[in-house]
RNA sequence: GUGAAAGUAGCUCAGCUGGUCAGAGCACUGGAUUGUGGAUCCAGGGGUCGCGGGUUCAAAUCCCGUCUUUCACCCCA
């Protein structure tokens, strides 16, 4: 019987692998060289969990189960609960600021699309104990650092900047309750997705004024920050957000990245918890969804039992990446899916016990050697050697009968006599 | 959950107005090549044409159902 494999998974030859670890060791490198520390937790919790910061229509877009106690589990959707979990374990004994990455594989029961899968790999930065927009602004920056350690430019991405702070006391200005914030949130963050008159149609069932309507619409227009109070009117709320996201900007100037960024009202994000300044990665002039995103949530650990303690964080996940990087060629096209030193050949069949002794030697000095099961012709040999990428083929002929042999370098064509001797030193 | 498109070899696809329609390229294996790789040429293996039913003398081809995939909507932590 044959078995198909599951809906929105992927499998991972080695070539697909070689691009998998490519991407991920990226992000571990430009993490550590931000200096972030990887943690990473178990890859299935309380179901409770991922159920206590969100709503029921996210809980069923989980995988979950009950094991054989009655516990009910769920597979990660994300890493973030795990990570307030562990941080509150240990809350006072961790130096701050804390600053964590991880690249955990979630997993997410929702239909497959265009960069969405049910089984994905997701970068995650983070950094709690810091309150001042210099953790945002890090955490901006050490995303930039990745992407444009691909090869991407400003041309290719943008980082869509915004402030929940902003949004909400420019809203409450305008006029908007309170307690239609959320729901005109939602809204909002569709501004960019939806046609203009969509959204005003939408926009005029929740807010049937046309003046704070048009307001709204305004303000969503704007990419400069200082023509927001012309808008929205001043207010001492919405200063404090303003001067919050000029602060950042000049961080991210001083920084050297600020060229990647825009001011971008519409940016809104998803679910409640965000507290500050939110922001979003997209692909220029593509139709992809967002490349990745992050923001600052300061209640989070407290939302999970812990102290109340500042955060910001960001996530990006492989697909969606994947695709922009395949679009703009940026993913290396020679990535190996074998590293081998040396490929040991035999010019005859008769020296073949010769080419397993002195493979298992070369392993065991720390080399990657390989050789071919079936001592065929020479050409052959040599050729699985450049098929399998090795730096240098080892031929055992005649020469074996006084302890030498030849090394080729498989790149230059060269060939040496030496003595076995030297070569397993 | 809603809608649309597509399923033929490991991969990309041609064939589709029913009748040499079981095919190509790439990949794979072997040979040309018994001491020299990336090239070239030759040969070979590999398919229940997604699955089930119907129409017909005859179905990869037409019709119906079904499954899967992809794309979009909803949602997007």
């Amino acid at each position: 019987m044959k078995i198909p494999p599951v809906k929105g998974t992927r499998d991972f030859y080695p070539l697909d692998m070689a691009r998998r670890n490519w991407i991920i060791d990226g992000w571990k490198r430009v993490s550590l060289r931000n200096g972030f520390e990887e943690y990473d937790g178990p890859i299935f919790e309380y179901l409770k969990m991922f159920q206590l910061k969100s709503g029921d229509e996210i809980a069923e877009q989980l995988f979950s189960l009950t094991d054989r106690g009655g516990r009910e589990l769920a597979l990660r959707p994300e890493i973030t609960p795990t990570m307030a979990r562990m941080m509150n374990q240990q809350i006072n004994s961790l130096p701050k600021p804390i600053k964590w990455f991880s690249v955990p594989r979630l997993f997410r029961a929702e239909r497959p699309q265009r960069g969405r899968l049910r089984e994905f790999f997701q970068w995650n930065v983070d950094i709690i104990g810091v309150d001042d927009v210099l953790a945002d602004a890090e955490i901006i920056f050490t995303t930039i650092d990745y992407l444009s350690s691909v090869g991407l430019t400003p041309r290719d991405i943008r980082v869509k900047i915004s402030n929940r702070k902003l949004l909400a006391s420019a809203l409450t200005n305008i006029g908007i309750p309170e307690k239609q914030l959320y729901s005109l949130y939602a809204l909002l963050d569709k501004y960019n997705r939806i046609p203009p008159d969509v959204f005003e149609k939408t926009l005029a069932e929740q807010v049937p004024d046309s003046a704070p309507a048009k307001k709204i619409v305004d303000f969503m227009n704007t990419t400069t920050l200082s023509e927001v109070p012309e808008i929205v009117g001043k207010d001492p709320e919405v200063d404090t957000a303003m001067q919050e996201l000029a602060s950042l900007k000049d961080l991210l100037e001083q920084m050297g990245v600020w060229q990647f960024c825009d001011f971008y009202p519409s940016i809104v994000r998803g679910l409640a918890y965000y507290t500050g300044v939110v922001f979003e990665v997209h692909a220029v002039g593509g139709e992809l969804r967002a490349v990745g995103g992050g923001g600052r949530y300061d209640n989070l650990l407290q939302d999970f039992g812990g102290p109340s303690i500042a955060a910001t964080g960001m996530g990006m996940g492989d697909c969606v990446l994947g695709i922009l990087l395949e679009e703009r060629n940026l993913i290396p096209e020679d990535l190996s899916t074998q590293q081998l030193d040396y490929f040991i050949a035999s010019a005859d069949k008769k020296y073949f016990p010769k080419v397993i002794e002195i493979t298992a030697k070369l392993r065991r000095t720390g080399k990657a050697a390989n050789f071919a099961y079936k001592p065929t012709g020479l050409s052959k040999q040599l050729k699985q050697a450049s098929v399998q990428g090795a730096k240098k083929c080892i031929i055992i002929g005649s020469e074996i009968e006084s302890g030498k042999l030849v090394v080729k370098d498989m790149a230059t064509g060269e060939q040496k006599t030496t003595e076995l001797d030297n070569l397993l030193k």
